[in-house]
DNA sequence: CTATTTGTTTATCC
DNA sequence: AGGATAAACAAATA
């Protein structure tokens, strides 16, 4: 269930093991999350070395290690990252590598195995890392950035747009819903249509949701605030935590999305933009 | 057996 | 050429 605040809180689970020696590596080398790996190379390269950090880059989590070793984790729909101490725990039914060391091990398992494990040995963090866009918090994630992404996928809907990680990092399909209905934009908008203000809008909403979700993410998405509509949007008959009304959900972009009906209307619809002020 | 899933990459069609 | 869209990936769950 990895968004910008759970991608967080996986990494911290890795942290009891900061300091500590990797002793020895277990890993199924034929599962996808290996894929373009020699994972040979984890079973060379990890055994002796000491994990030193770790940090977030949107869905992108990087591990580093002692003897310039960089160990790259994306969870994909379903990866989580375990720390098992006592070395007791059977392995896990989808776990697909194990970092030993004396006290715990280190685990990444993921059912559906569409996360993402690599290696890097360097000096420096590896290109892909470098070249990851800006995170959404950070200030190189300016507003005129937001409307140059928005002109480019000028016809495609604002949902599917906000999903981008070339643009959004971490924000995934909740957050994007959940941005969309504090702005009270329809997911189906095509982007090119916002004006300067619904862009700043979008912006600081992006931003908002981030920041909050970082904060407030604890041991599960119910530390996340009463009144968001991430608590209504997936059980039917959920209802729109400000007007009350029935949410609906619809294929938009490849994804679900759900929207409150009233409060995000539809596009398409030129009559009705006589009267339309901002919301 | 069908349809669903908090993600990304690839192929295909404009 | 570049953008938009659908399918594919793998497995659990309803």
């Amino acid at each position: 269930m990895p968004e910008l605040g759970e991608v967080e809180y996986n990494r911290r689970i890795w942290d009891p093991g900061v300091g500590g020696r990797v002793d020895r590596v277990d890993l199924h080398a034929a599962t996808r999350c290996f894929r373009g790996e020699d994972a040979d190379c984890f079973l060379r390269w990890l055994p002796g070395s000491v994990l030193r950090s770790s940090e977030c880059r949107g869905k992108q989590i990087l591990f580093r290690f002692s003897g310039d070793l960089w160990l790259g984790v994306h969870l994909g729909m379903t990866g989580a990252l375990r720390c098992l101490r006592d070395g007791e725990a059977p392995p896990g039914r989808h776990e697909h590598l194990r970092l030993h060391q004396k006290e715990r091990s280190l685990v990444y398992s993921d059912p559906r195995q569409f996360g993402r494990l690599r290696l890097d040995r360097g000096k420096n963090a590896p290109g892909w890392w470098k070249s990851l866009p800006p995170e959404v918090l950070s200030a190189g994630f300016t507003l005129a950035r937001v409307r140059d992404f928005l002109a480019r996928h000028a016809r495609a809907p604002i949902k599917a747009v906000l999903l981008d990680q070339e643009c959004f990092p971490g924000i995934g399909n909740w957050m994007a819903d959940e941005i969309l209905w504090r702005c009270g934009f329809h997911p189906s908008r095509p982007a090119g249509k916002l004006d300067e203000a619904e862009s700043r809008a979008l912006w600081r909403e992006i931003r908002q949701v981030s920041r909050v979700a970082l904060r407030r993410i604890g041991k599960s998405w119910g530390d996340l605030p009463r009144e968001w509509l991430f608590h209504s949007r997936w059980s039917d008959g959920g209802s729109c935590p400000r007007t009350g009304v029935a949410l609906v959900r619809e294929r938009i972009g490849g994804r679900t999305a759900c929207w409150s009906p009233g409060r995000q209307t539809p596009p398409r619809s030129p009559a009705s933009r006589r009267k339309a002020g901002s919301s």
